[in-house]
DNA sequence: AAGTTACATGCCCACATGGGAATGTGTCAA
DNA sequence: TTGACACATTCCCATGTGGGCATGTAACTT
């Protein structure tokens, strides 16, 4: 097997910073695809591509207006990696920083270059 | 330009399921590949080349200990990802799923169909 | 009806992938 | 020294990718 598709679930789909950037964007509210294409100043069918992998996994949503295909903010599906994320939190807060220093400290003795 | 490799940020090496099982089962404290390889029940080779992926996005640390290599985790590469979420936490959580279901609704109402 | 606007889809390519299988490398044991 | 053990690396393949480009489709305008 290769590697797993991005419309897969949200990690697999929130890889790709072009698609985080249209998530960011679409934090602020519903938007347009033109608009979308100058803020990102990506080709419109790039833009569009990433758009539907968005909405495979159910991150954003569709609305028609007229020619114009209003796109639209989920993160429902951001649950999956904020709580897979949450056992990890203590992990990375600072005070666990000092403590890998001083072990990468250790280790760099244990080498002995 | 292909998608990006695995080893670019925290967020394509998370992409992968197994990649966070080993996260995971490191999150309890240093193991050797052995003991990773029975607890996933994959194949050894493949154990390696994630823990190669882990490494280089500077999730996992190796110590050499005889013929052993003790994996140990480093989460702070997570941090990138927990704050990319923090700005959406607000919108994932559950009083938004019942705004979503009315916006639903009134969506399918408007499609008319 | 004809043109334009706003998107979506299709085809192409170079490229990195995850897994399987085999082999390489270093460490300990007998 | 020879063998077993613990890992890493290499070669292979099928597959899905992001981007460029061209084309399709629906809605609005004139």
């Amino acid at each position: 097997m290769a590697r797993a598709a991005t419309t897969t679930d949200a990690f697999n789909a929130v890889a790709e910073p072009r698609r985080r950037q249209i998530l960011d964007l679409l934090a602020a509210g519903e938007r347009p695809v033109n608009d979308l294409v100058e803020d990102l100043g990506l080709a419109q069918p790039l833009v569009s591509k990433h758009l539907r992998v968005l909405r495979e996994v159910g991150l954003v949503q569709v609305r028609d207006e007229g020619r114009r295909r209003l796109y639209r903010l989920d993160a429902r599906p951001l649950r999956s990696i904020s709580e897979w994320l949450r056992p990890f939190e203590q992990a990375m807060s600072e005070r666990f920083d000092l403590m890998d220093d001083v072990i990468q400290e250790l280790k760099a003795q244990e080498d002995g270059r």
